[in-house]
DNA sequence: GGCGATCCTGCTCATATGAGCATCGGGGCG
DNA sequence: CGCCCCGATGCTCATATGAGCAGGATCGCC
């Protein structure tokens, strides 16, 4: 295209957007055919002089979601438009926004729900609605009680989400991670641990997130790592966490002793869940998004556009 | 329109805008009859759901324009685009571009074209292609010789537009202040400052911009005025300059005293212009170009978005 | 300069969209 | 309790748009 089909491209397309002219209008303002009106149009959008974004929090980039789905394999994507967001905690709760949405719209209902804990997955049962489902059993997934600065979150997750969706929690009554090993073995040997954590695997569903890792980890607010551990866990190649278990860019377990003494289910049970929902959000977190699809630890992901473009791009 | 319908109108939305979609498939992956979709769509656009931007750089605004030829009363306004833009020198370049644009366009084409200085109007004289007229006389309409720091710019701007169009320029060869009235008064009674000035006064067409009353002003970089003078002026009211002569926001002299020692058309010469074309754009102008188009000093008026949105809201 | 390949143009025709209208249903009022 | 009014709905029909094709200009290549 020379020069002057790109300028004439550009005032066709001024005409059709803002004037809301036919093209057979800007056909006799132009001097123009309107079919050579129309290819202009076409070339422009082809071209991207034309950017037509939607602006809601609650709107989602389709095209972004497909190439997720048939270029990394997903079963679902959900991605979250960043268009307009002020601050990160805004990006944070569109995707929880979204993820609640998804698990609504989840068909068929699941009757067991394997769940996560940590900031996200509160913001996600912050908003979901009542009655979203009928009668979902959630079960925590992997330990976690009472450590944290504002305790009891972990707990009102899985609670709340079972409530509003109609059915009962089931907890799982163990710290994230031991300090000993013989102690995460007597915890798991224990009946009401090894209860839970069967009915953990048994789920339909797993709903979880991942961690970034460095200070900031929850691990860290909640004491279950030093700084100095992050550190360490990093320089072994640590890219982040999933259900408290920290994995490098291809999904392999960075450190297996520290992995040995975390309670809960293992990666392998996790990936082999028939559902596994996982979302992830901020761009603190885009070295362990691709980690997680990578080595296929979801079938669905909820994230943010710019997550999601460094998926596709990076 | 209840949420239900919001989040349906962005549902819709997505499909339509960027899955390509049509109506009528929207309405039956979403079970709505093809009408409703539509409404839907428009209810989307019309609640400022849907952002249509035209990226380029020599995209313009037109239903701002239109706004300001309806609102202010102009016979023309140019808008252009700041989608996208990096830096101020950015938009500068594009509203040149729309001017020298705006002036090849120009039907009848101007037999005498007068014409100011500073750097809005040599950036026009570049962005000018060769043979935009044919026989075009240039006439510079305020003095301004060689006392600015790269001397020959304002000789410059006005041979480079006249060349360009086939024709010759005229300058005015005079100071654009002086610092006598004495002094003024015998230049202007000079036969030749005094044919240029009469020539300038039967111009079809002016072409000028307008300065801010601050102390980047190419006056006091120039030498005519010193920064105690700008600030002096600013305390009497002044908003900027057009053609050197200080105006407050109502288009009045500020300081009757300088504008008499100052050479070229005066403000109410160029108002009887058949037509006056101001080129002002930047945030730094928002003042001086609503001065400008509210003492009716321009009928044509091109300019960037920003500054057209101050002059309709602010 | 002749020749074919390629791109561009303006057409026909099928499809998608929007305007305007009859109908339906729910809530306020006699 | 029935009636009416108003907004929402789904239609008909006119219009706008896009796909595909045939003719013609343009270019490189011999």
């Amino acid at each position: 295209m020379d020069e002057i089909d790109e300028l004439l491209s550009i005032r066709a397309a001024e005409l059709y957007y803002e004037e809301n002219k036919t093209q057979d209008e800007i056909g006799q303002a132009l001097r123009l055919t309107r079919w050579k009106v129309g290819r202009l149009l076409a070339q422009a959008k082809q071209r991207g002089f034309i950017r037509i974004e939607i602006l809601h929090p609650r709107a989602r980039r389709l095209p972004i979601e497909r190439r997720l789905r048939e270029e990394r394999g997903l079963i679902d994507a959900i991605v979250v438009s960043s268009a307009g967001v002020g601050s990160s905690e805004e990006l944070q709760a569109r995707t929880a926004q979204a993820a609640a949405d998804y698990l609504t719209a989840l068909r068929p209902v699941p009757r067991t729900l394997g769940v996560s804990w940590g900031r996200t997955l509160f913001e996600i049962s912050q908003q979901l609605r009542n009655g979203w489902a009928v009668g979902v059993n959630v079960v925590q997934i992997n330990g976690g009680v009472s450590l944290n600065r504002r305790p009891g979150t972990a707990a009102a997750t899985a609670v709340g989400i079972a409530q509003k969706g109609g059915g009962s929690a089931t907890l799982l009554p163990s710290p994230a991670i031991l300090e000993r090993l013989a102690t995460k073995e007597a915890i798991e040997a224990d009946r009401v641990v090894a209860g839970v954590i069967e009915l953990a695997r048994s789920a339909d569903v797993f709903l979880f997130s991942a961690g970034a890792a460095d200070r900031t980890s929850v691990h860290v607010e909640s004491g279950y790592l030093s700084e100095a551990d992050v550190d360490e866990l990093v320089r072994k190649g640590a890219v982040g966490d999933v259900v408290g278990r920290y994995i490098d860019s291809d999904g392999n377990i960075v450190d297996p002793a520290l992995d040995a003494r975390t309670v809960g289910l293992t990666l392998d049970e996790l990936r082999r869940a028939p559902i596994g929902i996982a979302v992830v959000s901020g761009p603190a977190k885009h070295a362990v998004a691709d980690a997680v699809v990578r080595s296929r630890l979801c079938s669905v992901l909820v994230t943010d556009e710019s997550t999601a473009l460094h998926l596709l791009d990076g």
